[in-house]
DNA sequence: TAGATTGTTAATCGATTAACAATC
DNA sequence: TAGATTGTTAATCGATTAACAATC
């Protein structure tokens, strides 16, 4: 998410996409080795389970500063909290549904969604037999009034979730509303003039 | 798929991954070409488009082969027979989904996948109360008979769409059934014994 | 102290890009 | 022929890996 919505250099040195990428890989093992009840692990370890060579790992955690002590190697616990915080999983995303089929109430039901901070705080759909209706909790809006409690609410990702020939004009919507990410996972590609401002993601289920 | 699927050498020299990843991105813009009535591309035309230099689309095409012509480019419909050959796009994939919840339902919607030559083939589901019942024409099977009903089909390609605590089960099937590829939506890893034989992907619809 | 592991520098590897002879 | 574009080679760039002094 994070490498969706930014950060892209610190200490001002830049930090290869592929370092942030692998972020998220740190996280999801570090967790689980907290889980063990770890508390040190050493770069060679670590990197023996991700796969990846003991000096890559140290190379990617020197771009965010000094975790590690000679001899003892990182904390799990303490390079876990660094970890989440670099990767906004402290903070709760809010995020705006769009579209509330099939696939969009597969990320209603989804639980790994909100292991990863986000939560979806509105849901929009144009079906009049939907709109007013609660659904896991939700409630379902008009997308007629997505700018303004997009903007209310302050929501910056946004999820496109309908079928390919209205995504488009959701996406243009959603534009207009001054979200920063859009998630796309219409079977089409999408197109923003304001590419710097808004980063859309294409996600082909297929 | 493709990249899922093997593929790594043509003419015993060895393709960069990231080259066969940008082989789908050729095949869709080669498409849309077509569909727009342009009969020849240049490799600097192509590159602007994508956003890639045109030496880079030169050079990713040539580990297939020879298929422009100096002044002309490239003739749009033959070079998109070739990479949807190579892509195996001209091959129908049966596939084999198993979990018929939201996500799973959401899958067999899906007008994408069909364009991307994927048939889902059968459908599994344990619930005794969808076991036997059809949906969107797909008839729902019985997990118990998962390995039997996949050899049959020869189906080589598996969805896992179930809640994360059944999913390793339902992988373990699966790798039983003798299929060769597993897209796992299930929001846990997966782990596979015979890793050189079967290809997990997992993938995190956050 | 002796030894293990870090952070960082330098060497290596692989992918991208520029350059250009060959081609039509 | 003159000129544009290919396929391919060589130069460049950036990421991975090995090596090692600094550290505890």
């Amino acid at each position: 998410m994070l490498s969706l919505l930014g950060l892209q250099k610190m200490k001002n040195k830049k930090i290869p996409e592929i370092t942030i990428s692998r972020l998220s890989l740190y996280n999801r093992f570090l967790q689980d080795l907290q889980e063990k009840g770890v508390d040190f692990i050493t770069s060679a370890e670590l990197g023996k389970r991700m796969g990846l060579k003991a000096s890559q790992v140290r190379k990617d955690l020197t771009y965010f500063g000094r975790f590690g002590s000679p001899r003892i190697g990182y904390e799990v616990k303490q390079l876990l909290e660094t970890l989440k915080g670099i990767l906004g999983l402290h903070k709760k995303w809010p995020v705006a549904l769009v579209g509330c089929g099939n696939l969009g109430k597969a990320f209603l039901s989804y639980p790994g969604f909100k292991a990863h901070g986000f939560e979806i705080s509105v849901v929009f759909d144009n079906d009049p037999a939907k709109i007013g209706k609660v659904w896991k909790g939700k409630k379902i809006f008009d997308p007629a009034k997505m700018a303004k409690i997009i903007k209310e609410k302050g929501i910056k990702i946004a999820i496109i979730a309908v079928p390919f020939f209205a995504a488009q004009e959701v996406c243009d919507k959603l534009v207009r509303s001054e979200v920063k990410a859009i998630l796309n996972f219409a079977p089409c590609k999408l197109f923003v003039t304001k590419e710097e401002e808004v980063k859309v993601r294409n996600i082909d289920i297929a």
